[in-house]
RNA sequence: CGGGGCGUAGCGCAGACUGGUAGCGCGUUUGGUUCGGGACCAAAAGGUCAUGGGUUCAAAUCCCAUCGCCCCGACCA
């Protein structure tokens, strides 16, 4: 039964040669739940179960079944492609690294949580990878001496480990799963960018061909350090991350990095009085002082004491505000900002937690530009059970500077232009970063330029979660009957339905018809299972194989075959003889389409 | 790590409060009737009731501990 024509044809597939372009759904595995399973919250993930596309060993760790494997690959193939296509060079690092690599660019203390660490049997220190900085600095140290070496930029895909806090929703935060990272490693500052355009450019093509919608927004650098950064959002509502548009021009940015334009001055009373001590017993939080004293929560003064590299400071936001500590560092100038303890907030206020307020302080005081010319707002007392009204800021508490420090929402004004600033959540499937020379530093990777100088190698990383893209693309592809796959990614982009398989005229025809498609190097998975109709649709529809044959004694009679996409409610009748065209042309325009 | 929920057949669940022979639906196997959107009839297989301990004549059920999974939070490229 199987046909031997793979092996001759094998040319017209590219890359992935040894997997056969034709499958019987009664020779593979793909076991469809007819529910939903239990550990599935969002919809892409129960598709991943449903579809029969991956199953659970444990909490963040998945095996791929023969379906999810082939949509991987198939996603790993664009990667490659758009990163040769990029003049990336493939190469593959251990995930396995000792330990004092990670010691050396200090951030075995800084991620030591995240990674998996364990030891051989000489008891030597051992980390599982969750990505390679040191690795490939390590390499380019070595190798990349002279700058007729340079530019390079490598890349890798492989199975990265991450000691997450609460792995969760599927591929989309797990303990062991793909990642695209790649490094960049150029003479100056300017060669670096072009490093980085290119990569982002690769990334706007990977996206795109892999048929999701990205947008690419501003992002903090985190423990990655580095300069700047570009993350690309696939937008979900299932999305871990929040993010900011601008309504008006192009800029956007992850919640973490988001600035704004400082909104005009909260005026909530003519400023007149006086600052006036008013008792506020056991209310505490900013909600039961604004109740309590019958104001919003925004003319309240929110007061929290951090310290700084060490040092206490108060910082302060509208009482409607959260602080970003993320862009603390920035604003402030200071390497570390974490919030006080309570010892610490009661020796610098006289007040327990709860009644800190501006006035009086001898720290030094942060306020966001929200509360630039504020009047009438209500601040902790620094006194227990005691708040104080009618502060105008400017004149009643010495402020050491005014800075952007709280999180942006939905409603402020864009930092560039003014407008309004939408708000929504993202899954981050791309981050590109530049490095810099925090790593090339630490490695003592430097190069001799044209004039025989030793100069230091400039480094941009670039990520990409393989596996959460490939689940983003469900996320964003789905209806409720199932998976919506875009043709290039699809397991199998065209699957065949013999209504009947005792029927040998209609067996007849599905042969030659994949036969045919064989021929042309297009995968197809005949459903030659022994089923009702009504059980092959619904399998077909859930696992969302883009287009859909249907054979059947009902069309054979009139010599004609169905032709169905998945993305269309309406079939088409297509003549025998025609059918092939017609499939060919669809995923054809499909492909260019998506 | 804090808070909450859940572990009973491959999947989804009931049974627990009030201790007394292990249940239902789907799926699976066999036979038959069906056959264009998850058919029907009949028969059957399938369980350390998460694990360990305790109480009791008797524990899925009550008590204690442990482990695992899911959600919220903290946290996190």
């Amino acid at each position: 039964m199987i046909k031997s024509s793979c092996i001759n044809r094998s040319c017209a597939v590219q890359y992935v040669v040894w997997s056969k372009p034709d499958m019987r759904w009664t020779k593979t595995l793909i076991p469809t739940l007819r529910e939903d399973p239990q550990e599935a919250e969002i919809d892409s993930h129960k598709l991943l179960l449903r579809a029969g596309l991956i199953r659970k060993l444990a909490g963040g760790l998945y095996t791929f079944l023969p379906l999810g494997l082939r949509v991987l690959h198939k996603v790993e193939r664009i990667v490659r492609e758009e990163m040769d296509r990029a003049g990336a060079l493939e190469i593959l690092m251990p995930a396995l690294h000792p330990r004092e690599i990670w010691e050396r660019s200090g951030r075995y203390s800084i991620m030591g949580d995240v990674m998996f660490r364990l030891a051989d049997r000489q008891k030597k220190d051992f980390v599982l990878g969750p990505t390679h900085e040191e690795i490939v600095t390590e390499l380019a140290a070595g190798e990349l001496r002279s700058y007729r070496l340079v530019p390079r930029t490598f890349y890798q895909i492989q199975a990265k480990f991450r000691d997450e806090i609460r792995p969760r929703f599927g591929l989309m935060r797990a303990k062991e799963f793909i990642m695209k990272d790649a490094y960049s490693f150029d003479v100056d500052s300017q060669a670096a960018d072009a490093s980085y355009d290119a990569m982002y450019q690769a990334y706007v093509r990977i996206f795109k061909r892999c048929g999701i919608r990205t947008k690419v927004v501003e992002a903090d650098t985190g423990a990655m350090g580095g300069k700047w950064s570009h993350e690309f959002m696939v937008l979900a509502d299932s999305g871990e991350d929040g993010l900011v548009e601008c309504t008006s021009c192009s800029y956007a940015a992850n919640l973490e990095r988001a600035e704004r334009q400082p909104p005009e001055p909260a005026v909530w009373e003519t400023g007149d009085d006086l600052p006036e001590p008013v008792a506020t017993p056991g209310q505490r939080t900013i909600e039961e002082v604004a109740a309590f004293l019958k104001c919003k929560p925004a003319q309240l003064i929110k007061t929290m004491i951090y310290r700084l590299d060490g040092k206490p400071a108060a910082i302060l936001v509208p009482g409607d505000r959260e602080i970003n500590e993320h862009k603390l560092p920035q604003a402030l100038n200071v390497r570390e900002a974490v919030l006080a303890d309570e010892a610490t907030i009661a020796s610098v206020t006289g007040a327990p937690v709860g009644f800190a307020g501006p006035i009086g302080l001898t720290i030094p005081v942060y306020a966001d530009l929200g509360l630039k010319g504020i009047r009438g707002g209500v601040t902790g007392a620094n006194r227990a059970d005691t708040h104080t009204r009618h502060v105008s800021l400017d004149r009643d508490a010495a402020i050491t500077a005014y800075a952007d420090l709280c999180v942006v929402k939905g409603g402020d004004r864009c930092p560039r232009c003014g407008a309004d600033l939408a708000e929504q959540r993202g899954i981050e499937v791309g981050h590109v970063f530049k490095l810099g020379t925090k790593y090339t530093e630490a490695f003592n990777a430097s190069f001799l330029d044209e004039n025989g100088h030793q100069q230091t190698l400039i480094m941009g990383c670039y990520g990409i979660g393989v596996t959460r893209t490939l689940q983003s693309i469900i996320e964003q592809s789905r209806d409720a009957n199932g998976i919506i796959w875009p043709t290039a990614v699809a397991p199998y982009p065209v699957i065949v339905l013999p209504m009947n398989v005792q029927h040998e005229p209609t067996m007849a025809v599905v042969n030659r018809l994949v036969g045919e498609l064989e021929t042309r190097g297009i995968e197809v998975l005949v459903d030659d299972r022994d089923e009702r109709p009504g059980v092959k649709f619904k399998d077909s529809d859930l696992v969302g194989f883009p287009i859909r044959v249907v054979v059947g004694e009902r069309g054979l009679a009139k010599q004609q075959v169905e032709i169905k996409r998945r993305r269309d409610t309406q079939a088409v009748m297509s003549p025998l003889d025609e059918a092939l065209t017609t499939i060919v042309n669809m995923i054809q325009h499909d492909t260019q389409q998506e």
